[in-house]
DNA sequence: CTAAAAATGTAGCAATCACTACATTTAATT
DNA sequence: AATTAAATGTAGTGATTGCTACATTTTTAG
């Protein structure tokens, strides 16, 4: 049996636990004693592990990146038929949201640190979106085949697409409560997918 | 004098100091002894107004749930102008966001919490935002002129200006490490008010 | 097999947490 | 002026916080 495996990695336990409970309570409400008895172990292991508490989270803020970047590199489309390739990444981007609600509010909690912890992370700079690049790609080729016009910006439509998508997830409870229905149900999620996707064909479209 | 006048309102001195203090470090990083000690009063005295921190965080949100609903109360634009009244709305929020990002964060914690005060807000379904009703107007008055499609809901409109505004101030620190581009400069700024304003038009327009 | 290293367990530290009992002062009412 | 009510101050409660000293077990390496 080769060392290397264990059925029981302690370090991977607490980082996943970890992960949840930062998600659900955010930083300071994910305690270190929620942290290790969600991961069947001992405040010690963490520490070990770690270092602190701040150790912790910035692996946990790295390792949501990672996951993403990963499942964006995974993303698989022909780069030549522009009009479905975008509305792929526009189904992919809600899907991922939808899927790892964890991922955003891991963010939020960063960004209420004022992204301390990401700047003091090393692997931060890796994770240049692979997605970004796509929607690059779909844009030149879009423009290329005369169906897309030429002075839209890869980055805005990129943010355009997050930005949709991350604050209907984010925000569900008070839009729900606000506007007095249930966001999550999963005939509003596909409207809202409809309204974006065709937000954004009209604004890349020459002809619409 | 007026009885009820008095230089030193302890109670909005609290109310001042919780929105700061819970914007800045969520629900469970804002300690009650952080609140009192900024409102120059006690601890005691948050328990005399507000029974307890969860009494207190409620009237923290629903005081901000009100500002933003009178802030478009005095929204005034000539409906019958609809392109100018969509860009000062698109203006306004952005605006707003940048100039009251303590509105940002209060929203993120409590969809932290999965919306568990607002619900228990009596006042909260009394904030039907009134900016809502002002896009309905202004896509009638535009479909009115033979200016703007007549399928356009005034909800996911109104729900796009939000999203995009909201989520280029909110996650502003994380976007800025990923991107490696500060989005707080003011070039910035309305570099994506414009792509707001033209991704806004090309949805909305007959003849973009 | 043995020594070294890696991993884990136990117990508790000082600081901070939300909250309260109780006394006192200030203001309003009659 | 006397009585009542509103507001504030003091000093603490037990529980939880992040973290550590120290001992012990398990695994690896020669």
């Amino acid at each position: 049996m080769p060392a290397t495996a264990s059925l029981t990695n302690t370090r991977d336990n607490i980082l996943a636990a970890a992960t949840k409970v930062f998600a659900r309570y955010g930083y300071d409400g994910g305690s270190i004693e929620k942290i290790s008895k969600s991961a069947k172990s001992v405040d010690r292991m963490i520490y070990y592990y770690f270092g602190n508490k701040e150790g912790l989270f910035i692996e946990v803020l790295e390792n949501a990146y990672r996951r993403m970047n990963d499942a964006e590199l995974k993303l698989k489309l022909d780069t030549h038929r522009p009009i479905d390739g975008l509305n792929t990444v526009i189904a992919f981007v809600l899907s991922y949201y939808r899927r790892n609600p964890e991922f955003i509010t891991l963010l939020n909690t960063e960004n209420l640190q004022r992204g301390k912890h990401i700047a003091k992370s090393q692997r931060a700079p890796e994770y240049s979106s692979p997605a970004i690049a796509i929607v690059s790609e779909l844009l030149q080729n879009g423009t290329n085949q005369g169906l897309f016009r030429p002075d839209i910006s890869p980055r805005n439509v990129y943010l355009l697409i997050l930005a949709t998508a991350y604050f209907y997830m984010s925000n569900r409870y008070t839009l729900s409560a606000f506007l007095g229905e249930n966001l999550q149900a999963p005939a509003s999620i596909e409207a809202w997918q409809a309204f974006i996707s065709s937000t954004v064909m009209r604004l890349v479209l020459l002809k619409p």
